[in-house]
DNA sequence: ATTACTCTTGCAATCGATTGTAAATATGGA
DNA sequence: TCCATATTTACAATCGATTGCAAGAGTAAT
């Protein structure tokens, strides 16, 4: 046989004397084909080494059973996590995954959000760039009545569901934490722009802060990148203050654990000196000593509820209860001994 | 405009009054298209909202343009790197990624190599999952000419490149680096099944220890699942020891740092009473304390050349240079406190 | 034997874009 | 003006699978 020659149901048909559309119904065991001629058919494509051709048949089903998503970076061990559960979901669903990352570029994104809808996904999930600040370039999956969910770095709309944590109370919760612990100057680690994320967790902290009688300090907002080198960065800011803070809280673990460590490095006593707290509980989190205090939300499971969700949309288009429009996953605070100055 | 309605080149060519044949042509910027007809079409393209239908398109040219990629769990730090490597070369070559993990299935994986053949995916990428025992299901592939490029966990072929550590060397320099700190009697924490890694791995400990004149002795081999739990387990088998080894080679580092954890607390020196090294360099490998000295080597560039190698091939399927059938990255030691027996 | 069904099967159109080849138009030179 | 060569454009087949509808075969009841 050559190899060469790709097998079709019309192949398949002139072997058996029966037509194509038969041949058709057979193999997707469709209820009006005698159960002898499926058998034969089923026989005859495994035998000639047929394989559907799921380009023809998408083309002529208008769904390309193609999910897409879009992250900034898939190489954080957060992001990986959603993704692996996502893939679960929407692998169990028969659908496939097709990934891109923005890198972060707004540019990027719009590409990817083109190229996708060229691509005729059949829904998409998106966590924003970073810098992203409108979502024009989704629109045209709304108007078609693509079901795009958002996750973790969301953009509201009516129409579509967003799943994140409650960034302002966990941030507000953890804040508080420092202070039940007797910090009365804490510094805050964030972004320089405010993302969603970001200004919801400076939001917590702030509030957190007020309605304990403490004053916010612009001076002990340090904005930066948020990167390893950043973490360092900040420490040297914090060692030059003329007054320094007795907590930090970081708006992610990898910056809040680069600055444990040059501060460390440079004689501070963590907690004692300064007690520390940061958010996402990384795998670094538990392994810095002191063990850093943070926030715990799982990524895996953010992945699976958004699929699930998306898929939930593709089967019942018309059920779209605005209920699940605004979705929060639970987080929880971890107490570990870089905050806890009292024993 | 009917929103619901999707424009075609019919509908652009109707507009215009000319052909079909000419829409295409135009749109993909054919030289024989006259340059006033080319620019009426795009402007009516665009004006129109008309999006290119790629499933009509990849059936037509019979390419899919979507590269598949297998992977056990895409939530490691170290797979979560290769595939954003993969991907960053991959879509800057105008290509799909479409990713499945078989949750180290043997059985998962053969349904998804299949899935993966339907789709039609003009290539494929796997890293084997840690069961398998044999590659039959990907031989479909090789039959049709299919590019496969195998990474990180492979499969001996010789039409499909493997791209690899060397992991007997950097395991033979990682012990022989034991032994020279002073380690007499050095254990190995080692998978059950050896998978070609591991069991390259095994191997370079091996015949360190027989070029430095060590016995190897079978107790001081743990067969583990490698999670973070067997780290502990280990550590009290270790703890149980009547001679307990001076230093602990572990095949990942994952399961090194958990060990680890488990033996400090039952006060164990590290490296004074037993020495420690792991392989991966995971970001837990800086953090704890004392540092782990460790094997580095980049998923990130591993899959930037696994996908380079493989879009070589999409575009030249002819030569095909026996010469990069085995692929061995760069791998280093990287020496870290939990190894330093002598300063 | 005829009618009335139920089961199976086949016909033919359809999903949109691509492309080899033929036809139409345009350009230039004699 | 007319033929020869370039430029452009159109025709029609093709890529495979799917599906509404019609038609054929088979069975049972009258």
């Amino acid at each position: 046989m050559d190899p060469e020659k790709e097998i079709t149901i019309y192949d398949i048909a002139k072997k058996l004397n029966i037509s194509a559309a038969t041949v058709s119904r057979g193999l997707m065991d469709h209820p009006s084909v005698n159960i002898n001629t499926k058998q034969k058919v089923v026989e005859a494509a495994q035998e000639m080494g047929y394989r559907s051709n799921h380009l023809a048949s998408n083309l002529r089903k208008k769904k390309s059973n193609i999910i897409g998503i879009i992250v900034g970076n898939l190489n954080s061990s957060f992001m990986s996590n959603v993704i692996a559960g996502v893939e679960k979901v929407l692998s169990e669903a028969g659908y496939n995954l097709i990934i891109s990352q923005s890198l972060d570029s707004v540019a990027k994104e719009v590409n990817i959000a083109q190229a996708m809808y060229n691509n005729r996904v059949d829904g998409l999930m998106v966590s924003l760039a970073y810098e992203t600040e409108n979502a024009d370039h989704f629109e045209s999956f709304v108007k078609r009545g693509i079901p795009l969910v958002y996750f973790d770095r969301v953009w509201p709309h009516p129409k579509c569901p967003g799943i994140e944590i409650d960034n302002v109370k966990a941030s507000y919760h953890i804040t508080d934490h420092l202070i039940k612990q007797g910090c009365k100057r804490i510094a805050h680690i964030t972004a320089f722009r405010l993302s969603s994320v970001a200004a919801d967790r400076y939001k917590g902290y702030e509030q957190a802060l007020i309605d304990n009688n403490l004053r916010v300090e612009e001076d002990l907002i340090l904005r930066t990148q948020l990167t390893l080198k950043a973490g360092i960065e900040a420490a040297h800011t914090i060692l030059a203050m003329a007054k320094r803070p007795d907590g930090v809280f970081v708006t992610n673990d990898a910056c809040a654990v680069s600055c444990m460590q040059e501060l460390k490095r440079h004689g501070i006593r963590i907690p004692d000196d300064i007690a520390f707290a940061g958010f996402n509980n990384d795998t670094e989190a538990s392994i810095i000593e002191p063990n850093l205090t943070t926030v715990n939300y799982k990524g895996y499971d953010m992945g699976e509820v958004a699929a699930k969700i998306l898929i939930n949309r593709l089967n019942n288009s018309e059920n779209v209860s605005p209920a699940d429009n605004k979705l929060i996953q639970k987080s929880e605070l971890v107490i570990r001994d870089s905050s806890l100055k009292k024993k």
